[in-house]
RNA sequence: GCCAGGGUAGCUCAGCGGUAGAGCAGGGGACUCAUAAGCCCUUGGUCGGGGGUUCGAUUCCCCCCUCUGGCACCA
């Protein structure tokens, strides 16, 4: 192994249903994942979900059941849509994970014997029917708004972490650290953020008001509340093989939680508890519906990708995610695009490639890949061959540019489609004279789709898969290495065809037209 | 109000000082290995508006309009 890699996602609050925006990410993640993988490095793919809070306990006690049968309930609704995309995670968290549970109070005991944690009262505006404290902000024209229902004047004294004594660090870190933050336009809001002095963290709740969370080591009355309990996660599965892995190299969030949550409140937690930042803050943006903002209020505005996947496989989801998207960018997602990407750039130039290929080499050649060594090479056969196009991939993936490096390919995929076009073989074939000239043709072609299925992998895993089983060659992870031009298929017999992406009539839609 | 990023072909976007590019969609063609696929050719834009710098601006500067984020403020 060269290294090890340790990226993680968000976990995602489990009050909700998986939609798009939490299979984009993960799919993001784990396309980085298998990437690494491919470069031989020892991953740690860290994934899951938040399972602790007000919201969760609310809608527990709604169904009449247990919080915990409750988040096992949704959990299992996460992981199935992670299966569902072959999204292979190395671990899938659960904040209520026992081992969680404790970094969490140990994490918290240490801060607070450092005096990093402190008690304080508050005194303020309480929304009876939000269970929250609200502020003059909250305010609309004077009045609290109807969705607060009762609002009362009370105190409550709660734990608090200091934030501002870290304030200048992390600017300098900042400063110091350019690459910290991708998309690096979002580094200058991050920064903005931290102009003003910081207020204090509110990290608790009294038990009487929220049971459903991890006690305080040092008050057993009071639960944590949410960032101890969420972000903690990163650091409560950071092994492989039991040697803890620290920092990561690469964490992956939404644009909506960047500020404060993951740029302010994560990195001063680390400094505190003096242990490195992550290497890369990847933020993505979020997926419209057919121009429509998505919202969690609004369930119809939500894209379940579940039939998307059922009628088109996973790795068109896939696919359409990475291609579709500029990290960092807001992209739109709608059934036209969707269906162009499948029916173009995967079932006419890709899947069509690899058919017409091995086709025509058992058509040909019995199957058998023939060996043109010492053959005589055109410029247009050379221009095939070239590996150029592994460096290009490889430096897309590196700038965390998913959809150049699948462009990157895509214009392989695109070269070798004309190729078969300029060399017509079905000619060659007719002229017996053209015999070692049908060779090189048919030998490239194989070699060619080889090692696109070794191109493809990180993204689009099943379809690779499919194109080894049709060349007839071993299965599972592949180095990226292999994708050079090499000649290990002379003299190989290959399997049968299949159709790849096969024409789809038409897909229950799940995305819903703007009103 | 402040900060940042956009406004380029019907759609999605690239280009960012030398008289406009890609993919998709539209039109035409030759071919037949292949998923009626692929390949070749092609229609299409006063590059948001105005002013300036320059021999020359989509590209640099200023103003305005508009969209999208972030932050702040008021209620």
């Amino acid at each position: 192994m060269v290294g090890s890699y340790f990226l993680t996602t968000a976990i995602d609050y489990v009050n909700s249903a998986p939609h798009l925006g939490h299979a984009y990410e993960k799919v993001l993640a784990d396309f980085f994942s298998r990437h690494e993988l491919s470069l031989e490095r020892d991953v740690l793919f860290l994934t899951g979900v938040d399972e602790h809070g007000q919201k969760v306990q609310q809608s527990a006690q709604r169904e009449g059941v247990e919080p915990q049968a409750f988040a096992d309930r949704m959990s299992a609704r996460f992981r199935e849509q992670h299966r569902s995309l072959g999204v292979a995670s190395s671990h899938f968290v659960r904040t209520t994970d026992d081992q969680h549970k404790k970094i969490v109070r140990d994490w918290l005991q240490k801060l607070h014997d450092k005096g990093e944690i402190f008690f304080q009262e508050h005194e303020g505006y309480y929304s009876v029917r939000q269970e929250q404290f609200v502020t003059e902000k909250d305010r609309v024209d004077g009045q609290w708004p109807e969705i607060f229902g009762e609002v009362i004047h009370t105190r409550e004294p709660n734990y608090y972490f200091r934030l501002e004594p870290y304030r200048q660090k992390l600017l300098k870190h900042l400063e110091d650290h350019p690459e910290w933050i991708v998309p690096g336009f979002r580094r200058k809001e991050l920064q903005s953020a931290l102009a003003e002095p910081l207020a204090d963290l509110c990290i608790s709740r009294p038990k009487s008001r929220l049971a459903w969370g991890i006690p305080l080591p040092f008050n057993e009355d009071y639960v944590t509340y949410v960032w101890f309990d969420a972000l903690t996660n990163y650091y409560s599965f950071a092994s492989i093989k039991g040697q803890l892995v620290w920092p990561p190299d690469l964490q992956i969030i939404g644009k909506d939680i960047l500020i404060p949550a993951h740029g302010v409140y994560w990195p001063i937690m680390l400094f505190a508890l003096e242990l490195e930042l992550p290497k890369h803050l990847l933020v993505h943006g979020w997926w419209t519906n057919r121009g429509a903002k998505i919202s969690k209020s609004d369930a119809k505005s939500l894209i379940d990708p579940a039939p998307y996947v059922e009628t088109y496989g996973p790795d068109a989801l896939r696919y359409f995610v990475l291609r579709e998207m500029v990290l960092g960018q807001d992209a739109d997602f709608s059934d036209e695009r969707f269906e162009t990407r499948y029916t173009g750039d995967l079932g006419k130039k890709l899947g069509n490639l690899v058919q017409r290929s091995l086709s025509m080499i058992g058509r040909y050649r019995n199957g058998v890949v023939p060996n043109y060594d010492g053959f005589h090479l055109t410029a247009a056969d050379e221009g095939l061959r070239s590996d150029v196009i592994v460096e290009e991939y490889r430096r897309a993936v590196e700038q965390f540019a998913p959809h150049l490096a699948l462009q990157a390919v895509w214009d392989l995929v695109a070269r070798a489609n004309e190729y078969v076009e300029e060399n017509a073989p079905w000619k060659l074939a007719k002229e017996p004279e053209q015999a070692k000239r049908l060779d090189v043709v048919l030998g490239l072609l194989a070699e060619t789709v080889r090692r696109l299925s070794v191109l493809i992998q990180a993204a689009l895993p099943f379809t690779a898969e499919k194109i080894r089983v049709q060349l007839n060659l071993s299965t599972g992870p592949v180095r990226l290495e292999e994708a050079l031009y090499g000649n290990s298929l002379h003299g190989h017999t290959i399997g049968k065809p299949e159709v790849l992406f096969p024409p789809i009539e038409k897909v229950d839609s799940g995305s819903s037209p703007a009103p």
